[in-house]
DNA sequence: ACCTGAACACCGTTCAAGT
DNA sequence: ACCTGAACACCGTTCAAGT
């Protein structure tokens, strides 16, 4: 129904190029980087659950298995999609500021990029222990330079996990909404300030309470010693 | 290539039965509250993700477009699914304990049902503010006895939301896996402790985390005004 | 080496039809 | 009133084939 993209049609006649660029802009042959590149703007456009195999060759004006050449299959394009998405992120220097500031620099830094790539949160927080190992070993040096036990880090730098990466999901796209019947009393007080959830305010007080929380947990492993 | 179900054959020639039940155990008709059961019967074997429209009609043995009588389309289906999941949850008396205290029931026995429903965390944390309402109000009944203010009431609402419905996503099934090269130092070190993920640790930890973290966020609140 | 095309096993859902 | 069947527009992916 929609018109074609703007990409160029499938350039297979342009010339007897035999391999490598052509001349013009057109692409004789796909690559990893176009690949990637064509989901992100799927991504940052439509987000993560729009990105399907088929848009993406859509998108490519290729076949809709040409991608598999270069992609084992979608989960591999969701790894790739990921860290490019994370690329750029700088690791808080040691001597930058206490646990606490150098935590939150990072974080800051990937909740940046999470609204930029809407959806991309869900992919990122199921595979938590498999990829990014370099963004979670920076911040699980922060936790250990805070003082958590091995033990500690890993729980703590999981409780961020699931907060940063689930926060994106939370009251996202829908408006207010044709609300049901008449409201519960508190339910209804707390509501009149629903906005807030989608600005910083709701960001920071999040991530305060987290990194409040962690100090507290850090208080008591201590004293437990 | 399976066997079907051990459900009953399609029920339509037992008998001149016109209308209501048969004497024997079949179903001469579907129900709001069958399909919820069977829909529930999936959910806890294999989770939210494998919960279709099509394989809650194969579960049933009716065709699938039976169950488009009962429900309008899948989310309705989801938000019966939720609900039922979430049914008979108590919520605390208000002279049961101090703030804290009362929260940590309500949240305990949720997460209860959510590990019973395996992806049913996903479900909810979409809806959030659309349904569920009583169980919401509950907790921001608790928030207002602590003295939050009506906004910061909603803003810890939505962390705890987000921190306990993100919760189940987090180190699921996934085995250790063959994790690849060498690890990166403080990752490697954490590791360790891998398994403390799926226990009760992680649990704790989290959930004291969060509520730790709202009591600093409450003593800020105070000092601010 | 790189891509296409047809096919399979899935989805959710609409719409007309059967009893 | 309650359910079926065919159809449409999607998925991810396999496999054989084309250049």
């Amino acid at each position: 129904m929609n018109r074609n993209s703007s990409a160029a049609e499938p350039p297979q006649g342009v010339g007897a190029v035999r391999a490598g660029r052509t001349p013009s802009g057109a692409n004789p042959t796909l690559s990893e980087a176009e690949i990637v590149a064509a989901a992100l703007r799927v991504v940052r456009v439509d987000g993560v659950d729009k990105l399907s195999m088929r848009r993406l060759s859509r998108e490519l004006g290729v076949s809709p298995m040409a991608p598999y050449y270069y992609v084992a299959d979608k989960s591999e394009l969701l790894d790739l999609v990921a860290t490019a998405a994370l690329a750029g992120i700088r690791i808080p220097e040691p001597e930058s500021g206490p646990w606490q500031v150098r935590l939150r620099a990072l974080i800051d830094q990937i909740d940046e990029k999470l609204r930029k790539h809407p959806g991309l949160g869900d992919v990122l927080i199921e595979q938590m222990l498999k990829k990014q190992l370099t963004l979670i070993d920076a911040a699980m040096e922060i936790l250990f330079d805070a003082g958590f036990s091995p033990r500690n880090v890993l729980t703590a730098y999981a409780t961020i996990h699931t907060y940063l990466f689930g926060r994106s999901r939370v009251v996202n796209d829908n408006g207010p909404g044709p609300l049901p019947q008449q409201l519960p009393k508190s339910f209804a007080r707390a509501m009149a300030h629903v906005d807030d959830l989608r600005g910083k305010y709701f960001y920071e007080f999040g991530i305060a309470t987290v990194i409040d929380g962690l100090e507290a947990q850090l208080v008591r492993q201590q004293s437990a010693k």
